[in-house]
DNA sequence: CTACAAAGTTAAGCATGCTTAACTTTAATG
DNA sequence: CATTAAAGTTAAGCATGCTTAACTTTGTAG
């Protein structure tokens, strides 16, 4: 099993990997991680080296397969707690996320296929991710835009929301922007990309950062 | 925050001076944590300088408060996430311990709470042992000795298993001579001090080791 | 096609937490 | 009280995962 700061870095690559397609940056990575770019090239070679993934100096990370199959089991775990802590034991939405970037190198297998039975194995997450099930397929996301994209005038639903934020899932909570909430487009600023936006009968503004950020599909 | 190794050496510590009084020898601490009395020398000039325990070469270890502080919110950590684990999630007896291992050390001070709470403040763990509260109080246990002490024909209630070893769990459950359990003495062996106890009803031979591990109160 | 900035890698070094081997202190024995 | 075995410590070295500084490669603009 590698150590926890490979589980890390494998599931952060599979992250930019999912994003952008392809093959990953050095330089991506250390920013995810908050590690130097030098750190990740030296853990670049090493993962490699075990086979975890495809490194050509220079061209940048690409997954195996058996790095892809650690970074989903990684991310099931994420999810699955992420869920279990909102579900069981009440924490908030925006709590979670920190709490189960430990927990997830820190459970067994065991444990986490019981969280899975108890939460009647679930397919996506309190952000709307998918969770990988245990035979490693992906539950499908709908086809989503970011907010950043929709139309003046039309509705849509809120179907996901990049989670590493803290300070952005607090802001959407005090908006009661939640998870499958129904917004109207109501109008694109050019100015600075803002968006005022329908939401509980009430126009709100809104910044081009956090447009980008929500996935909505429409109605 | 001391480190996930400190963590460890420091709830180590209190264990034996918990169980022996007093200060506690490196040896002791290397053949608990599974390591070499090298590394256990070499903590401990570094607990020392960083105030969480006395230490004088070849006079053994001792915590501070500060020290005692920490050791006491791992235990309690440690016995919460066991009491949570088969009351929420069902995992059995034997398999709480190691799990809470790892879990210690990996879980905010505000989840704790939350566990804490859902549990409703428990006083002790499925093992028997005392949950040190919020407030660092640590609850009482009742006035136990050994099984291997008990005296033939009398009655006796199981109250505290040592909860380090899965075989020895597993052979109490086995044997349903679980936690709160009412047993009597039929005859102590003085060829290998073994015991036969009668448990429900039926007579059964238990060795020496079995009887220092399972801590009972006279009925 | 050259020069140069940006992106990425290598090198050297540090902290942590281990190991084994060699050495020192303690305490029990006669 | 001198000897010696056991207990404990120090020293040297290793693995991991970082850092900063120096260097190399890449790709784009003139
Ligand atoms: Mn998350
Ligand atoms: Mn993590
Ligand atoms: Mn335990
Ligand atoms: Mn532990």
């Amino acid at each position: 099993m590698p150590s926890i700061s490979k589980e890390d870095y494998l599931k952060s690559i599979y992250k930019f990997q999912n994003e952008n397609g392809d093959s990953v940056s050095t330089a991506d990575i250390a920013a995810d991680l908050d590690v130097s770019n030098a750190a990740t090239s030296d853990m670049a070679k090493k993962l490699a080296a075990q086979g975890f993934i495809k490194y050509e100096k220079y061209k940048g990370l690409k997954l195996t397969g058996k790095g892809e199959k650690i970074a989903l089991n990684i991310l099931r775990r994420h999810r699955l707690w992420e869920l279990f802590l909102i579900k069981v034991l009440g924490l908030s939405w925006s709590e979670v996320h920190r709490e189960a970037e430990n927990l997830e190198h820190n459970t067994s297998e065991f444990l986490i296929d019981k969280i899975d039975e108890l939460l009647n194995f679930p397919e996506f997450d309190p952000h709307g991710s998918p969770i990988p099930q245990k035979n490693g397929e992906v539950p499908k996301l709908p086809d989503m835009i970011p907010l950043s994209k929709a139309v003046e005038g039309k509705r849509y639903q809120i179907k996901n929301v990049h989670d590493e934020s803290e300070d952005l899932i607090n802001y959407l909570t005090k908006l009661n922007l939640v998870l499958n909430k129904k917004i109207k487009i109501i109008e694109k600023l050019n100015f600075d990309n803002s968006m005022i936006i329908e939401n509980d009968g009430e126009n709100i503004t809104v910044s081009e950062k956090l447009t980008n950020s929500v996935f909505v599909t429409k109605i």
